[in-house]
Order: structure tokens, then sequence, then C-alpha cells
DNA sequence: TATTGTTATACTCTATAACTATA
DNA sequence: TATAGTTATAGAGTATAACAATA
């Protein structure tokens, strides 16, 4: 009744759980990682739903307002989701004029997916709306930090090694 | 059919999709610590598959090891699960013999989980076992690396402020 | 009257296989 | 023979409501 999408910041200071924190699991860097992970989603999927989206379909709509003109293909593989799965996000993007499905000039067989002039109007609030939300999330760390905790996180993401700012 | 469970260190390193590295999603925290955290998590839940557990059943009986002696409904506040999902948890982990509900002397309503002998005995290898895995995947950062990472997902995830090594 | 554990149910997400059209 | 996109389906995970026993 309580479930990881409700009441995080409005909660009012967890009672007896608290005393779990001196479990082991808690120096578990994978437990705290998916800890911190579900409150960030929860705070990220909460933000995107006023502009009627999810953070899968935000990002999707994210990389294709960007212009790199990925096949569904390369989406699959980079969010590491299964081509089926992106055949619907694709679909429901599409279905509200966000995204357009161009055939790839140099594969008849691939689509590319770019983003609508409206799509990037959704993107650029949703975009807003999210970003402000993360900033109450990582607001628990200094600038300095974040910028440290970034460039940690490519790493264990497995991004390439360019830095990129 | 290469879905997130699969194929991550045999990845033969990603072909055309590497490219959207240069998209504006990957500047983005909340995208980073989703990806991480399904990295490790898949690594997780392989490793603690070996002792026929999953991340969610691995938790709970780590904690009940701890002799905490925590109450269903405190496991569900601190894991950000439905009660319900915990009745389905204990369940199965108390029909492997692994944990047994015992009445709370000072609620009758409420069950505490308590660990049985075999419970952790299958903990310790299977802790010995998750603990390796995810040395190979946090091998990206250096010891210093990973406390300061602790360190900062603990204040993300919400951790008291008491420090603890 | 509120809370703990429980059951039931609906819904979303994830995983897998198979088909088509191109290569 | 292999690959891109698609469809279908089954299973796991999540969300919600209601009930019995106890507070």
């Amino acid at each position: 009744m309580l479930n990881p999408t409700e009441s995080l910041a409005t909660a009012p200071m967890l009672s007896g759980s608290e005393r779990l924190w001196a479990t082991s699991v808690v120096r578990d860097l994978a437990f705290l990682l998916a800890r911190a992970n579900a409150l960030s989603l929860a705070q990220a999927n909460a933000a995107a739903a006023t502009h009627g989206l999810k953070v899968r379909s935000y990002t999707v709509l994210a990389i294709a307002v960007s212009d790199t003109r990925p096949t569904q293909r390369e989406l699959a593989e980079f969010l590491r989701l299964d081509p089926s799965q992106i055949v619907a996000l694709v679909d429901e993007l599409e279905s509200r004029a966000l995204v357009r499905r161009e055939p790839d000039p140099s594969d008849r067989r691939a689509n590319v997916v770019v983003a609508t002039d409206e799509g990037r109007a959704t993107y650029a609030s949703a975009h807003a709306t999210v970003a402000d939300s993360e900033r109450a999330i990582f607001a628990a760390l200094s600038a300095e930090e974040r910028t440290t905790l970034m460039e940690m996180l490519r790493r264990l993401a497995g991004a390439p090694d360019a830095l990129s700012a």
C-alpha cells in the first residue's frame, strides 16, 4: 500500500525500520546503488508523467531529439532492451506524433528514429521538469561530488573512455 | 533476444550503438545510475541464482541472519516493498527452511523473521559468491573511490547520518 | 478505530520464440 | 545464411483492495 513510487519526501522519518540500517546489507555497494536508483527512478517517473512520459519513453525521446538518427537496433543495444520493447516504445511516441520512423537509406530493413517538432517541444519542457526534480534528489551532494559521482558511474556503466563535460 | 541479464562481460564491444554515448542522456546522473544499477543487479542475480536465490530473497535472508529480528512490516518499510511482497519472499525462504517466522512477544499480530542454521550456512556461501561477483564490476574503481562512492550512495539512499565502516 | 499479516487480482515489465523483408 | 523490425505470449514484478486477528 505504500510502494516505491509513493511518498518519498513526504515520509515522516520511517518509524522502527530505521534500526535495520545497522545490518550488513547497507555496506553493500550493489544494495545502496539499487536503493539510490529506486529513489531517483521514482522521482524521474513522477516528473516525466507530468508530460505523459515514463523514463523509458523520455530517454528514447531524448536520443531522438539529439539528431543522431539511431536505428531501432542501436536503441535496443544502447538501452540494453530487447528490440521488441523498442517497437512498443517507438509505437507509442509515434502515435503521439513525437517521433517519426524514417527508412534508413543505407539499409532498407532498418528504421531510423527522429523527433518531430512537437517531440522537440515536448522534450524541452519534460527535460526541464525532470532535471529540476532530480536536482532535489542529488542536492544531498555538492556540485563537486556530483561531478565525481558522474565520472564513477560512467565507468561502472561501461561508457567509452573519453570524458565529455 | 539479448536482454539485460545476458552477455555483459561477453559482449564483443557493441558495434554501432556506441556513438549514442555522444547523446545528452549520458550526462544525466539518473540515467547513469540506472545503467550502473542494471549491470550490478544482473551480476548479483546471476551470482545469487547459484544458491537458488534472487537479490530480493538474498537481501531478506541477509537481514534475517543479522539477528535484528525484524517484523515483516519493518522489512517492507526498509526495503520499500509492499507488505504483501514480503509475505511471498518469506514464504519462499521459509518453505526452504532458511528462515522461520516467530511470533513477536510484544505484539501478537506481528511475525519476526529469523534465520535457521541452514539459512545462515546458505547465506554464508551465497554472500561469498555475490561479494566476489561484485568485486568484478566495482573493479572499475579504486578502493578509495569505492569508499567515496559508498558514502555518496548512502546519502542518496537516505541512510541515517552515522557513518559506519 | 487502526494496524499486521494475508489473499486475491489486475497491470506493467521482462524474456523468448517465431515470422517477414531485406541483406 | 544472417539481420532489422515485428508480433505474440508467458512469466516475473508491481500496485491495490479487502479481510481476519489483534492492538
